[in-house]
DNA sequence: CGGCATCGTTAATGCGTATTACCTAATGCG
DNA sequence: CGCATTAGGTAATACGCATTAACGATGCCG
């Protein structure tokens, strides 16, 4: 029987020049292309090294002789690895209207993953993203890449969960405890929360509200928390009044509020810090509005960074969440993950930012 | 002859659960590997052959169910495409000291690839000169995706020019005429700073002074172009002093400087906006030691956006480059490019911005 | 009723590289 | 000197997908 026609592809045009193949390599060596390849990557434990160093040379002239690159798609093939990265937020990654909120974490990200050797593919969770749908499959586009990052307050549960019962490796940018498998990085808000209760103790503070916002992210309840253990470990009162919840608080925090707390002895606030930093807007203002001068009158202090178009005002006191680490942090527990191994410790500390907005209360000498 | 045993790649542990494969999709589907690529590749032109509608549902589904997401390297290798997009920048895409220099870019980048259906993978080369990626092969990673964006100031022409000659599609955003077939997309800074000269001209400056950083880059001769082009055209003297050059304007900029330029009658200046800002910056501190009013005393025109942390000061006269609007041409154009089409208009007018740091010359009622 | 398009699907490739099993000579050893 | 070992290298895969010749099953027409 004859042997039947070759299908497959058109072969390339023999005139068209193109970049050239370690076939091409091999032969103007005189090697097999198998050679080429050993010389080409050798690989980092020394066992490889079987190729004479005669032969290693006269590949390595004619591959820089010919100007050879290798192929990546190819490589990454053969690899069975794309060393690619991917970041998924739950908003546009470059969001517009919540002016940068991502961009310091996304500078850790970039340069540990470059650190490492990983380019990074980032996908929208609110675009409708060319390869699959806006539906509900929408995270599977993730599996291009080796593995992904998550950035978000709020996560799609179920299929994120999905994803880790697959196997793929993720990793959450937060805390994440109740997503069972799923790795993730987080700050300490606890414990940087209790420490600056503890500091406004210490000042002399006896009744201290908290702001927060009508969320439920664990970002948020981590910090009351870590508020009610600072208080607690004060040894000052922690009834629910302390907690000031609000789904509007530059609506709801008038100044009226704030001079009854005032005359009910509460000396300092505290604010949450989110996307949009509503709490500690709307303590500003009303504080502001109802004319108490801070810190003599009123001390304040934010959980996290000042949104960046009140970078004029006064620094607050308060801590400071290490973005570009977490952001660094997450990409090798990703790495990690990819790489087969285990996770490890997901939490950073934040660091304590003196500030400008807490003092000594007024009645306290 | 018994069948030679098979060297190649050890198989897959078939425990594991990785990425599902086309194969796998087959096979829950009931129908060939090749079936399934057709299913999810559909030609562009009708002509292809069809799969009858009925076994392109059960293929629908059976990946659906499976999550399958195509292999991006094997695609590419197979000669097809990947709905990637590079974003390669030459500095680190997320910079810590010049703050979100090209995130306004990104802004536009990411929205129009979504829209057109792609997903961008950011090349991590630059930044540390991570695993790999600091030899002069660097920018052959880029070959990964269907073609590459490229931002910078200044650019490695020769391993761009190798990219090009390849065929492979790239665009450079920002002016890059120099560079044979490289295909770029710009904003017009000749026509803006011309006409940001004119607006001063018409208030009735007749003296002005360019101050410009000692950077050999297009976007900074350009504006110098314009800004002659611009003084010509209000038939102002544009002699070789009109231009003040410094590589550090912050020192060289100095109160005296600034009061002899005055005696010479010089009543506007016009700085160059630069990752740093640090024209701009000079000029502004070199005012205020001077003790000299704005605008009343002296007019200053930027041309371009202000620094971040000058967010806090009156808005200067200049123009705004629609950095959104220009990431959005570049992904366009190198769609395009990708899809084989040919090249547009490239330059992207930018937006005059009247500002409060200009007036009337104080000699002009 | 046989030839012959037509339709739907599959088998068999190729892309460029990495990885092994295997082969051949040269060398070592008792 | 005979056999085991090592050094140096090659052939034959596999990686996952796209492509296309070929094939089986119809339906159509003369």
């Amino acid at each position: 029987m004859e042997p039947r026609k070759r299908p497959g592809r058109t072969p390339a045009p023999a005139g068209r020049t193109s970049r050239p193949r370690q076939a091409e390599v091999a032969r103007l060596a005189g090697v097999s292309q198998a050679t080429v390849s050993l010389v080409l990557s050798p690989k980092p434990d020394g066992k490889g090294r079987i190729i004479s160093e005669e032969t290693r040379q006269r590949v390595l002239e004619a591959a820089r002789s010919l100007g050879y690159v290798p192929d990546p798609a190819a490589r990454r093939l053969a690899a069975a690895r794309n060393n690619l990265l991917g970041v998924f937020s739950f908003t546009a990654t470059f969001p517009t209207d919540v002016q940068h909120s991502y961009y310091p974490f996304l500078v850790g990200v970039e340069r540990e993953a470059a650190a490492l050797g990983y380019d990074l593919v980032l996908f929208t969770g609110s675009s409708t993203g060319g390869a699959g749908a806006a539906g509900p499959d929408a995270l599977s586009r993730v599996r291009l890449a080796d593995g992904c990052l998550f950035i978000g307050r709020h996560t799609p549960r179920a299929e994120l969960k999905r994803l880790v019962e697959d196997g793929f490796p993720v990793v959450h940018l937060g805390r994440r405890e109740e997503l069972e498998g799923v790795a993730w990085v987080g700050a300490d808000y606890v414990e940087a929360t209790s420490e600056v209760v503890g500091h406004l103790a210490e000042l002399g503070h006896r009744r201290i509200v908290l702001v927060r916002e009508d969320d439920d992210a664990p970002a948020s309840s981590d910090r009351q928390r870590g508020f009610l253990e600072g208080l607690e470990a004060a040894g000052l009162p922690s009834g629910p009044t302390t907690v000031f919840r609000s789904a509007d608080p530059q609506r709801d925090l008038t100044p009226e509020r704030l001079r009854a707390w005032a005359d009910e002895g509460v000396t300092a606030f505290v604010a949450e810090e989110t996307d949009t930093g509503a709490a500690w807007r709307g303590l500003l203002s009303a504080v502001r509005e109802a004319g108490l001068d801070c810190p003599t009158e009123v001390s304040l202090a934010l959980l996290g960074s000042p949104p960046a178009d009140l970078a004029g005002e006064p620094e607050p006191t308060g801590f400071d969440i290490p973005r570009p680490q977490l952001g660094a942090a997450a990409v090798r527990l990703l790495a990690a993950l990819v790489a087969g191994e285990e996770a490890r410790e997901p939490l950073v500390s934040c660091v304590f930012r003196p500030g400008l907005t807490a003092g000594p209360p007024r009645s306290h000498p």
